[in-house]
DNA sequence: GTCTATACAGGGATAGAC
DNA sequence: GTCTATCCCTGTATAGAC
């Protein structure tokens, strides 16, 4: 099947495919073959559209930040934005398990990294933050749903009760955790998350000045 | 060489060489031959000692983890050992940035890790913390340190300022931070698990009762 | 029980033909 | 723009020497 009329290939395409492989079949199954294969293809057409296997990985990183979503910056009070971007963000990566391993190692070059970044950044300066505190906000948020995405992905506490009996007193019941995994996860990120936001609102008060009370359940202001 | 009289390899020496291994080249330059050449020895020897390659990485990951002090709860109030236990695991992490991808997959089955996590649950458990808060509290400090430690020493930022002059309006300046980036690590860091803290104090005194003023800088009690 | 030699399947990436 | 052929490197299974 030597060069069609019509091109097999796309970055588009690639990109697609590679991340229903790696939401499929993990991190580790993705080799350049297998996703050649899955595209109808042979393993070295891939490079003539990207330039190492690493590239297309940031391609599908870069994919899901995008979905992530900053709108809320400028239209609610900071505390619901940063609130509504935390839940995002985490679901964006909860969609993808498999990648945010990879996704976690900086943002690099992805464009849709740098553009959240920029969102939350300018944002929290119009808000009345100091720049320096707001860039260091954007980046604790970050690490703060990225440890939680690797954290509550990678299988936490086995299964195995004899494991933990007597060697850890204070985890004895730590196995029944394994099965509710998904809970606890919840629960501390939401708990962090308002943890946070609520120590930061103090950080605001001493360094900026007086905030608004938070309407229950109020329209955007 | 066949069969020395002493054994040249033990499962400590190749731990101690994996980590000076990874420490110097990265986690890719990691591989089994490359390891056993450092010992002087060839690759499949390591098999006598490790099951297989993932499980020398854990080891390494192990050793560093029970790196970190736990010894503050129990001794200090639950706020001071919070923070002295979340800057603890962040040095621990920062001497050895190269592992971290790998630490950040979960507790799995390492000792240390379960360790750790007792001694934190049991702590907060004491301190008054209602069981399932003790749980969440552990997990989500866990995620800000993990997710610290891997966007930290992960290069952020590229240092090319061309590519984001226009592109990102607020982060016309994000070049510098590349110049600066520990101290933004450093400042994120620090702002977030203040944050954390004094958060959760505030919900320790919604759930289970008024806190005692921490002394400015007082002994253990 | 500890090491060496050998071998295999699979990986990422390149060169050159069509 | 895709192919084939190829290179070198990887993890690890196995068999045998001591």
């Amino acid at each position: 099947m030597p060069r069609p009329r019509q091109a097999l290939l796309s970055r588009e395409r690639i990109v697609e495919a590679a991340a229903a492989l790696i939401d499929a079949e993990g991190l580790d199954a993705f080799s350049t073959r297998r996703l050649a294969a899955a595209l109808g293809v042979r393993g070295p057409s891939l490079y003539n559209h990207f330039a190492t296997k690493d590239a297309i990985l940031d391609a599908v990183a870069d994919s899901i930040t995008g979905q992530v979503d900053v709108s809320y910056f400028g239209q609610v009070d900071w505390r619901e934005a940063l609130r509504r971007w935390g839940h995002s963000y985490r679901a964006a990566l909860a969609a993808h398990p498999n990648i945010v391993p990879h996704l976690a190692q900086g943002p690099g070059r992805r464009p849709a990294a740098l553009a959240m970044a920029d969102a939350v950044y300018g944002g929290l300066v119009a808000a009345g933050w100091p720049p320096a505190r707001a860039t260091h906000i954007g980046a604790l948020m970050r690490y703060f749903v990225m440890g939680s995405a690797l954290s509550s992905f990678a299988q936490g506490f086995v299964k195995d009760p004899g494991l933990y009996a007597e060697q850890y007193p204070h985890l004895s019941q730590a196995h029944r955790l394994a099965e509710h995994q998904h809970q606890v996860d919840e629960g501390a990120f939401v708990l962090g998350l308002e943890a946070l936001i609520d120590g930061l609102s103090h950080t605001y008060e001493r360094v900026v000045g007086p905030l608004p009370p938070l309407p229950p359940d109020g329209p955007a202001y």
